[in-house]
DNA sequence: GCAAAAGTGTTCGAAATACACCCATGT
DNA sequence: ACATGGGTGTATTTCGAACACTTTTGC
């Protein structure tokens, strides 16, 4: 779709933007105007920005949030993504069908963001942004299922070398939160002494004074990564569990 | 650059060809007609061809190779990414510096091909197409030496799922190849005890009957891929060596 | 027979796995 | 007091690391 600024012809960047919350990921997801679609965030490259800022800047508007991790993770460039007619009818209402691309190459990005920070925020074209759950979301316009499936097997793929815990989990956070996030990721459940064990033998971990409270169960302790060995660690690769 | 079939503009592909010749990584490099400078294979992607279609076609052009393995690994999108002054001047024999973008995206791609199977093929633009050591060659154009770089720690991090034996390999081979390959790759010696047992464990080697002669010492044996487990393992991310 | 590279086995320590009970807290 | 989830130690097995000598071959 075209706009006022000039833009990159055909080319897009879409965002998978996960988020960790009540130990589930959530993918943030956008409900086009008048319509019950939903899609991922995604925009057209700016002449005047890098293809990272422009990933970036999509994600800004709709999360409010500055510095945020992203990471390039594929391009969709087949000829024929979706059936382009299809969309034009959909959102004809929204977008006039004549100014659609015939074409489009869109590059996929998905954001590690920290999901308690975050204000999700529709856009002019669309009426409502919010989390779903990974697990159970809707079907998508276009091909964004299938990228948002390329995304987390990427993030599964990379996760050693991912700052993943440092930026879906507010600090500071206990080690049962952090586990259930590499669960939640990994989709596959692990024994708490081992986790426990290899995560704070990687030295990258720091034990706060205070504990968390307000279950009706024990309190556990907060953690906060150390800069300093939680980057050398990801240098490493070594952030891989069990 | 433009050409007369319909392009898809402001995007291109490049590629980072490796082949493994003399213990040695190798990769593909042109030279620009009636020039020292020179730089990778890359081009325009068509609008009537997918992406990967493009790093195949230009694949093709420069290797005579079909089937080939191709994997994308970055998209370099900075707003600036190299002098277009400088290119303009130093290519301007080549191309009248008015049909350059202002900007162009790239979308990197590595090959692992054989290099045995490979004629290196020049093109219009270009004088000359060999293979460079990939410790030892030149400066090039654009910011192609930056995505050498990238292209190597890619394929380094993707190693446990890259079908790196299968395609830099010709089959046969024998252990100590396939060892000096890994080595080259991760740039680190590998006790030979240790690796052989580790491969031999995978069970997706197959020992053949006869074995490589020639040399003034001990005829190694030959070995190939069993397709079925090569894969299996691939899928699984077990390739990882040592 | 000699030079060059290939083949091979064992020991040791580190890390991964499996496993179950008690503790702290709020209601 | 009880229900809920958190914290912790040990034994076993597996895997990676280190290490050196003998064999085959062509010249």
């Amino acid at each position: 779709m075209k706009e006022a600024t000039a833009l990159i012809p055909q080319l897009t960047v879409d965002c998978i933007i996960l988020g960790f919350h009540d130990n589930q990921l959530r993918v943030l997801l956008l409900r086009w105007k008048d319509t019950s679609f939903w899609s991922l965030p995604g925009g057209p490259v700016r002449q005047t920005e890098s293809v990272d800022a422009a990933a970036t800047r999509i994600l800004r508007e709709r999360t409010g949030l500055g510095a945020i991790y992203l990471q390039q993770f594929r391009v969709f460039g087949d000829e024929v993504r979706y059936s382009l007619e299809e969309v034009q009818e959909k959102l004809k209402h929204i977008f006039d069908p004549a100014i659609w691309y015939k074409r489009a190459i869109s590059i996929g990005y998905y954001a590690l963001v920290d999901y308690s920070k975050v204000t999700p925020l529709p856009d002019a074209y669309t009426d409502e942004c919010r989390w779903w759950d990974i697990r159970d979301f809707p079907t998508l316009l276009f091909d964004h299922n299938h990228m948002v499936k390329l995304a987390l097997e990427a993030l599964r793929q990379q996760l050693s070398w991912q700052p993943v815990g440092n930026n879906l989990l507010p600090e500071p956070f206990t080690l049962p939160e952090l586990q259930r996030l590499y669960e939640t990721i990994l989709g596959r459940s692990m024994d708490p002494r081992n986790f426990q064990r290899k995560m704070l033998s990687l030295g990258i971990l720091e034990r706060l004074e205070t504990k968390r409270r307000g279950g009706a169960f024990r309190s556990p302790y907060l953690y906060r990564f150390i800069p300093e060995k939680y980057e050398a660690a990801l240098k490493e690769g070594n952030l891989m569990i069990l």
